[in-house]
DNA sequence: CTGAAAGCGCTTACAG
DNA sequence: CTGAAAGCGCTTACAG
């Protein structure tokens, strides 16, 4: 209410100049213990909080290093906007996002290059890294603990390296994902016979789907039917529809719980099958939105990848700045979509 | 990428002091239209942009007022917790929240009282209002208008008061609500005799969600079996349901547009016709998730009360400092809830 | 109509 | 270990 409490206050009350006052609260060296915690409980005293804003425009820029191994056409693209939108937000605050080549395949590039990449974006002088790591590799592990070692820390997006010294790993809520794309089948179709299709079982994420859908028909004694592995691939989640439907013909539900639900749909709708099973997928795009349209899919699971981007690079600006370590998993949760409230999440 | 382009540069590259730079670009007074002309065709060569982060370090203190008239047990409460958010957010940039009276009833209250809180308010020397009205009324124009005369702007939240020189009207987007509810329920029994409790037609927000409601319906061709109002009164809803299971029995789906589903569910739990008259209603609030937890209710839309006082403050902030008028209409768009996400909605 | 100077609140480079 | 001074980029009050 009243006016705000600045170095300055302290600095008078005290009889001491503002840059000791400052050496004290910042923790820096040159400054006696006394002094500093006469200063810091003075600070508290007086209810002293630090003015973002004056700190942001005296300081020199912050730049952040975006890396992807693998790019996912339109997801990781999304991610793209969303760290875009984040940077923008803080151009004011003096910071600045450094992307690397992301000109990269959508299948894992190989280990020296993805690395070599890493390290030009480095050298150029960033002071943290936000990485999209794709598969786990021993030399990832490496590069991201030497990094740490030079005080340059990094947060891993979407896939992570564990056992590294990321200080964060960012993504999408799989649990939540498949949990959801559980619970709507139960409630579109009473046959409780459901199955799903994911892109690889060895994807952590796509495990954390499997996990949370299983979890939530788990609750109704059920079990899925069928799990099929697509590969994220058109023609193979094509063709497993067709197995599956072949093998199981008491099929209410599936759940694609990665890309590539339209070799799902196309095959549904040849069959003239469409209502009949009832079919959940992932992520607002034109295409699933078309099946949307037309009743082939009755919901889609929005898993936010602009978000994604933009956590990531908040959450590094945040430990940068303030040195506040975001939770080692920061997961961003997903949407239920329908007919009457997809164009929030397609236009962007 | 570079380092950005400030006044100082331009008064450098035109021979002007910065004063004169400052007060082309902010439409001061005090300046030739030559000077100004060449001053902002510059500006615009070098791609100069404000810093907001400086412009807000060296400007007096905004202050916004917030004034309720009818106060809505937990919405209402809800509304102010995401302004408490937008006002934290804001406070380095020298923005200050100053609230009325909000021990008001759930009631509308009397004219002359709200009129009183709000000139008190106004008083204190805020620089813009936010204002829930409730109702329409005469005099509430007339105070609003006199306001935009003296330069404060005031932006309504909730209810409207149309035709008044507010800047803008933030709420949420009552007919993606009643679509979304049409939708849900068609999706969730294929009887299609779907109806739909709302508090009182009359106003605006709940007209707008029976709108939508049934424009989704036609799309398939049909009509609302029943449209009841509840006066938002938790006895009338249950008696209603009554009513409506005696007049209809073949009734497949209620959707509950606006507070008090509980209701509601108390009377379908008595009848025993849980799951089989599919419900779906609005908010997330513990009773609400009860009723969702034991299978009464299918799906929540929650109307994000919060996101409404974080946005209000946000706009009106924004215009105040930037002059940019948000949109006439601003509109929250509600999410959709189920068991398997509903905790990120009720904490708070 | 134009400008020099001080100030917002914190940081930094320099001197002691 | 402590401090005086300049600076970040814009605003304001004052002088001409």
């Amino acid at each position: 209410m009243s006016k705000r409490v600045t170095i300055y206050d302290i600095s008078k009350e005290l009889n001491l100049s503002a840059t000791t006052v400052y050496r004290a609260l910042k923790g820096k060296p040159k400054i006696s213990d006394e002094t500093r915690k006469l200063v810091i409980e003075t600070a508290g005293r007086l209810g002293y909080k630090a003015n973002r804003v004056a700190q942001s425009l005296t300081r020199k820029t912050i730049k952040i290093g975006v890396v992807f191994d693998g790019f996912h056409h339109g997801f990781s693209k999304d991610i793209i906007k969303g760290m875009q939108h984040a940077f923008n937000e803080l151009m004011d605050f003096k910071v600045e996002g450094v992307y690397g080549d992301l000109s990269v395949p959508s299948t894992p590039s190989d280990v020296k290059s993805v690395l070599s990449e890493l390290m030009k974006v480095v050298e150029s002088g960033v002071n943290g890294i936000i990485f999209e790591p794709w598969l786990i590799r021993e030399e990832y592990s490496k590069t991201i603990n030497e990094l740490a070692e030079k005080g340059i820390p990094t947060i891993t997006i979407v896939s992570d390296v564990p056992n590294s010294k990321r200080i964060a790993y960012v993504r999408q809520n799989g649990k939540m994902v498949g949990d959801i794309g559980a619970q709507l089948l139960a409630m579109l179709n009473d046959k409780g016979n459901n199955a799903i299709f994911i892109g690889n079982r060895d994807v952590v994420m796509h495990s954390e789907v499997i996990k949370g859908f299983t979890a939530r028909l788990k609750k109704s004694g059920m079990d899925p039917i069928a799990i099929y592995e697509t590969q994220d691939d058109d023609s193979i989640a094509y063709y497993a529809t067709d197995k599956l439907l072949r093998d199981y013909p008491q099929v209410g539900g599936i759940f694609v719980g990665t890309a590539h639900s339209t070799g799902v749909c196309k095959k549904i709708n040849e069959l003239g099958l469409r209502q009949k099973v009832k079919i959940v997928c992932t992520d607002v795009y034109p295409e699933t939105v078309e099946y949307l349209e037309n009743n082939t899919i009755q919901a889609i699971i929005h898993q936010e990848p602009y978000k994604v981007g933009e956590i990531a690079v908040k959450s590094m600006y945040k430990y940068l700045v303030e040195g506040t370590l975001p939770d080692k998993d920061v997961l961003i949760n997903p949407k239920i979509v329908i007919k009457s409230n997809y164009e929030e999440y397609l236009i962007k």
